[in-house]
RNA sequence: GCCCUCGUAGCUCAGGGGAUAGAGCAUCGGCCUCCGAAGCCGUGUGCGCAGGUUCGAAUCCUGCCGAGGGCGCCA
């Protein structure tokens, strides 16, 4: 059992026979920020006091007593602090616990906190239009919703990745208008696609004049184009989905029909519309359009109602970008008309990217394409650099200054960390040096600060995993990696493991610390999808 | 005009009810007879503004100011 797990329980059980209601929720056990605040913290007399009808200092001065008395393993102190915290200061064994923990547990269980249980939720990203190539921001959101689909596996999320092509429609006809008139030696309309690779593939083209044909030349070879690149970021998915292939399917048709069904469909100025202000939505949306054609929504929502009612997702979570919340309101409220819980469709947005001094655009081919990116850094410090910051938050990229200065990319910083460690076992080898189980090895001596800091370090990674899971938040795993790392630098400069000055029995023990920081390193790497290299 | 998101250090960003708000870069200064100096140690400035809720607000609420995005029978 864990030692957060005893104090918690200990908590409880001081607070019962104190006779004091607990609100669960409110109640926290964490690691204070501050030394002097003790290994662990509770704000249970600060959340209890008000019911209580007590001041919060005396409930913790009880709370504190009772704890105290209880004598729990490794409590060496319980102290009141501040407002009205009850504090634990603990012997450093509890550490050495912890670490033979990692130990045991190693790179396939530990940090693996059960959340999910075995949910069935499907991530639906990137699903970029296939009429041009990637560009960062695609990197950006890919990068996130494959690192989020790898937190919430190894949290008990059954999960599945899916990119929704859009492969019909006018931008597909425009694509092969665009293409037909660069093969004709014109210039593209205004409004079509600018961009060089329609040059490119206009010159390999040896179809009809056809516009339907031209386009799906294009967006077919487009689509490879994407997944070439997709995969030198390690970003695969289960299925591609063709917006096609559910019109054609009868599934959107379908889909008009169980609205109209429900009353919620009507003609108007020779469309057909839906009414989804009855379901939340600000303005009614048009499902089939004058000429015939269905709309997007109409697609998209034949297409969420495939993810629940077919293929019966339990939870869908979509990742747009920003420059697509304009859907979000309708797409919700078609959702709802269909009879699916809202709660059950999670649309997150993330804030473009953008790049000093540019602006991006598809269809002018101005924007940084991701490929470009891919070649100048390397495909680890693309994904760690896109899995540095929240999604919430509109980042700022200045390229110049990422490609002149590799200190500017923390990626080098955590995988030399790793390659460290992984020279530290070298050097042991060459030396003949031979390992001693680690139940025969005195982790005892693991007292320096350093070495407390990297322990302390460890004992967070299953919190931190889980946050991310829950909260869909993957960078807080490239956070806590980053601090892993600089306090390992910290712990490598200040305590050599293998020297004639270090006691043989000191070594045994580092060797074992510095696995227990490589299982770490490993585990949150392999959870942004960046290589933990054994030399650099 | 209406709606959404966001304003934290010179720059890029963490922290998103908890105790004295952090990191990297940039600046300046130290550290290699010793497991890899892609490293370590030191150096100071900040929560856009104003109210409110709370024992406690950078965090929640309201208003204002500023930035970005959205408001199609495009996707």
């Amino acid at each position: 059992m864990t030692t957060e797990r005893r104090l918690a329980d200990g908590i409880v059980a001081a607070l019962a026979s104190l006779q004091i209601p607990i609100e669960l929720q409110e109640v926290q056990l964490v690691r204070p920020v501050r030394p002097e605040h003790g290994d662990w913290s509770t704000n249970a007399a600060l959340v209890v006091a008000k019911s209580a009808g007590r001041a919060p200092r005396e409930v913790a001065g009880d709370l504190a007593a009772v704890l105290q008395a209880a004598s729990m393993d490794d409590v060496v102190a319980v102290e009141v602090a501040g407002p009205g915290f009850v504090n634990f200061r603990l012997a450093n064994s509890w550490l050495h616990q912890a670490l033979r923990e990692v130990i045991e547990a190693g790179t396939k269980s530990y940090a693996t906190p059960e959340l999910g249980g075995g949910e069935r939720v499907q991530i639906e990203f990137v699903s970029a239009n296939p009429t041009g190539p990637l560009h960062v921001g695609n990197g950006w959101l890919g990068s996130y919703g494959d690192a989020l689909g790898r937190v919430m596996s190894r949290c008990g999320w059954k999960v599945k990745r899916e990119f929704y092509v859009n492969d019909t429609g006018g931008q597909i006809r425009l694509l092969g208008e665009s293409l037909l008139a660069r093969r004709r030696g014109e210039v593209v309309p205004e409004e079509g696609y600018q961009g060089e690779y329609v040059t490119q593939l206009a010159q390999d083209y040896e179809g009809s004049d056809d516009i339907v044909e031209a386009g799906r030349f294009a967006s077919e070879a487009i689509l490879r184009n994407i997944r070439a690149t997709l995969d030198r970021l390690d970003i695969r998915f289960d299925d591609w989905y063709s917006q096609a292939s559910i019109e054609e399917s009868g599934q959107v048709a379908e889909t008009i029909e169980i609205f109209r069904q429900r009353g919620l469909v009507y003609e108007a100025d020779g469309a057909i519309w839906l009414r989804s202000t009855e379901v939340g939505d600000s303005r009614d949306r048009v499902l089939i359009r004058t000429n015939g054609d269905v709309t997007y929504l109409a697609g998209d929502l034949a297409y969420h109602r495939d993810k629940f009612l077919v293929r019966k997702f339990d939870r869908v979570i979509d990742i747009f970008g920003a420059d697509h919340h304009g859907q979000v309101a309708s797409l919700k409220a078609g959702v709802a008309a269909l009879g699916i819980e809202s709660d059950k469709l999670e649309i997150r947005l993330g804030q473009l990217v953008n790049i000093v001094g540019r602006r991006m655009s598809k269809r002018s081919g101005n924007f940084i394409k991701l490929d470009s990116v891919i070649d100048e850094m390397g495909a680890d410090a693309t994904r760690l650099l896109s899995l540095l910051n929240s999604i919430d938050q509109a980042t700022t990229l200045d390229l110049e200054l990422v490609k002149r200065r590799s200190m500017e990319n923390p990626v080098f910083y955590v995988q030399y960390a790793h390659a460290r460690i992984a020279s530290i076992d070298r050097k042991r080898r060459e030396r003949g040096i031979e390992r001693i189980p680690i139940s025969e090895a005195k982790l005892g001596l693991l007292v320096h600060d350093r070495e407390l800091e990297l322990m302390r370090c460890l004992v967070d990674l299953p919190r931190v995993v889980g946050e991310a899971a829950k909260e869909r938040a993957p960078h807080k795993v490239t956070n806590w990696v980053r601090l892993l790392a600089g306090e390992f630098h910290g712990f490598y400069h200040d305590c050599r493991v293998l020297s004639e000055e270090v006691p043989p029995e000191l070594t045994q023990a580092r060797l074992w610390l510095v696995e227990g920081v490589q299982i770490g390193l490993a585990i949150a790497l392999d959870l942004l999808g960046v290589r933990a290299p054994e030399a650099m």
